[in-house]
DNA sequence: ATGGCGTACACCGTACGA
């Protein structure tokens, strides 16, 4: 099976993307991240004539998650990480079938933290604390899991195109590399990382500076799977070619194959 | 040190992203 991660930055600007994308390479579950559309607004009926049932979650402006199925069915759905109060829709999960079994998918949208030491970047530590701790408690319950989506930690040096100057600075600080390692040492594997990779693949490029033509990134947006996993994974690769359309998204897909 | 771009909301600029 094929499940993607891909940061739309606007579910209603590139919906024609999403939809060209999803005929083009029909993967079995996508975790959307930056929808920001309010759920009356979430266009499920396009998704569903596609063949994709949806489960969402948005709000104004901001955020807003999705995690989009082949055929529709997904069991036990949650919305943001339980017990943790939180203003912001960042995560969605649900159970679908597999071969392997049920398979537990979980897409989040880590929070940005803008500036280390900020409010903000508290707020991501607290969040990722809240995330890790749920996800503790739904890999006891669930063998084969999978955590996918935009992480806003780039977490090593060689997932920056120049490490110097980003040393320090957001989705490179030592607290959120650390972060990072803490769902590793939850017995998740980084699925990019499972294989041996060209160097400079990178998941997302600032609209700015002629970034994506300059191939100037970041490697953020990551698909981690549980250990029952990860003999089963058979690549893990960015998708460019939607970073080349015209008024892209800032975001690549990452995609993971698994056996099934 | 700043702004380079893009999106949303809504006001003709500001907040935010990464």
């Amino acid at each position: 099976m094929k499940l993607a991660t891909w940061n739309v930055n606007s579910l209603s600007v590139r919906l024609p993307q999403l939809l060209a994308w999803l005929e083009a390479n029909a993967p079995d579950a996508v975790a959307l991240q930056e929808t920001k559309l309010t759920d009356d607004k979430f266009p499920h009926a396009q998704l569903q004539a596609a063949g994709y049932g949806a489960q969402w979650f948005g709000q104004k402006t901001y955020n807003g998650v999705a995690l989009l199925v082949r055929g529709g069915a997904a069991a036990g759905v949650q919305r943001n990480v339980p017990g943790f109060q939180d203003e912001q829709a960042r995560v969605i999960a649900a159970t679908v079938a597999a071969g392997h079994g049920p398979l537990r998918v979980i897409g989040a949208y880590f929070p940005n933290g803008q500036e280390p030491g900020s409010d903000k970047f508290a707020y991501k530590m607290r969040w990722c604390d809240a995330l890790r701790e749920w996800l503790r408690s739904e890999l006891a319950t669930h063998e084969n899991l999978v955590l996918m989506g935009d992480f806003n930690v780039a977490p090593e040096d060689r997932d920056v195109f120049d490490p110097v100057a980003w040393a320090g600075q957001i989705h490179c600080t030592d607290e959120e590399r650390t972060q990072f390692r803490a769902l590793l040492e939850l017995g998740l594997h980084d699925a990019f990382r499972l294989f041996e990779q060209p160097p400079k693949v990178w998941s997302w490029w600032d609209y700015r500076n002629l970034a994506f033509r300059k191939n100037q990134g970041l490697r953020i947006d990551h698909i981690l799977v549980s250990e029952s996993l990860k003999a089963q994974v058979r690549a893990c690769t960015v998708d460019k070619a939607p970073r080349k359309n015209e008024r892209p998204s800032d975001h690549a897909p990452v995609v993971v194959e698994i056996d099934s």
